[in-house]
DNA sequence: GACAATTGATTACAACTGTAGTCAATTCTG
DNA sequence: CAGAATTGACTACAGTTGTAATCAATTGTC
């Protein structure tokens, strides 16, 4: 997979709509989306740069044009992820981690389950 | 602490470079950046910009402008991780941490810090 | 003191972003 | 078929970002 090309904030939040269902006419991303964050007109700018992008994909369906992603959130979150990491915290994986330990919530479960993970991927604290 | 404003990429690389070695002029930190990533003129740039968002503050000493931060390292991760993390990962906290573990390299002594950090903050899997 | 060097202030300019509006073609509807 | 409704294409326009250059003031240098 090549590198996804750049993604702007409100661009992620149609793809990850896009993502939800595909595929899906500009209308029913619009209706995806939570209410009245945009107007319709403003979904299909959205749409257009994203295919421009090479992003997405469309296809004409009789009066309208039906969209679907061309990367996975996956891959796009790898892409963001690396670019995060290096960009913000200097491409330490460890300082982020911690951070993020100790800024956001994590549930009982949550840490069992990353406890779990850790374990196979090594280390001899388990 | 207010919420830090929008800091852009190109700007981290000069916060970055701040915070290790603050206070600066614009020459001194030029130096301190990645050879011949800008001129001068765009690292003056990038400062004037800093400062005009409350990001950094100066003041003039003899015939250059001192530089130095306003928000800490610390704060503007805070800002920057939780703006990641509800864009990217949909505010899932324990998905992005699979994320980072399945793709990132961790050494295993990162591992063992983890899971010690993990156990600090509960579970039971310790 | 005249000229050179330094450095901030101001200006430039294109690409990307956010946020739509207008125009025009297509397609229902009666 | 004529008018209404739908929907894509094109256009708009200001703010941000990347990347500097020019202009002007200040300060060394001989």
């Amino acid at each position: 997979m090549p590198d996804a090309p750049k993604i702007s904030d409100s661009e992620w939040e149609v793809m990850k709509a896009l993502w939800d269902h595909e595929p899906m006419t500009a209308v029913e991303v619009l209706a995806r989306l939570p209410h009245d964050q945009w107007k319709q007109k403003t979904v299909n700018t959205f749409l257009v740069r994203l295919e421009t992008k090479g992003v997405i994909t469309s296809k004409r369906a009789g009066r309208a044009n039906v969209y679907r992603t061309f990367y996975t959130e996956k891959e796009c979150r790898r892409f963001e992820g690396s670019q995060f990491l290096s960009k913000v915290f200097r491409g330490q994986v460890a300082p982020m981690m911690l951070h993020f330990i100790e800024n956001e919530e994590l549930s009982e479960s949550d840490i069992d389950m990353l406890k779990k993970l850790l374990d196979d991927r090594g280390g001899s604290n388990g």
